[in-house]
DNA sequence: GGCTTATATAACCGATAACTTATATGGTGG
DNA sequence: CCACCATATAAGTTATCGGTTATATAAGCC
């Protein structure tokens, strides 16, 4: 399943969106999605699992819990291929770029210029 | 259909991704989509259609030929959810924000000397 | 060990997305 | 006007996804 296949269940953007603010329960995400979109714990659970699955989420045992976290790779991928259309509502991140060249070249030289003396 | 449902959709994306190469016909379209898919001419169509729909491409008549072209408003809307998320694997990206600022200042700086003299 | 709680899996089902083939639309050139 | 392109739409089929209910697993507690 591709990243964005994922990505194109609103529940699972909400699961994802939950976890962004760190690591939760799997009974609380639940909790909240239930609540939200009214649907049932296996079907909460089937989506952790597409997100575990896919490489979204890592789940670590403690005790009975299961707790989840982000994991940001494929959402990192899915970055990179957007990136490509970003200059359409960006124009102004290339100006950015040599921006920050020009900051790092400064630096550099003015780590250069305390050496000397 | 959720931005993202469109993204789901290899030939989709493929069909962007041309398509930021700027302006295609169908027919050139359809062409390359065909080769690498393997998938019929309605099917294209199908495909750009549901671009269409959810504002990914514009159209515009040229005599027999329909040129399409990228519309980048809802590619920006996913941008603007992901990046809830960038912080994660662009630590850097707040530290980027400052270096920015820093810029400005000097350049500010700089402009305001030669005012001076 | 047996009960409860947290979570996952299994099995099934209905909706829908993405093809296919066949056909319509509509501009161009003889 | 007619035949021919380029493109879109229609209708039908199939696979898959996301839900449900029922059940398994496994830790914690008395």
């Amino acid at each position: 399943m591709h990243a964005f296949d994922v990505l194109g269940d609103p529940v699972r953007r909400r699961l994802l969106e939950l976890l962004n603010d760190g690591e939760r329960s799997s009974g609380e995400l639940t909790e909240v999605v239930r609540a939200e979109f009214g649907i049932s714990q296996p079907a909460v659970s089937q989506h952790l699992r597409v997100l575990r699955e896919n490489g979204f989420a890592t789940v670590r045992k403690e005790g009975t819990r299961r707790l989840y976290a982000v994991d940001p790779s494929p959402l990192r991928e899915v970055d990179t291929w957007l990136r490509r259309f970003a200059a359409r509502w960006e124009p102004h991140l290339m100006a950015l770029e040599t921006e920050l060249a020009r900051g790092r070249r400064q630096r550099r030289a003015s780590v250069e210029e305390e050496r000397k003396r």
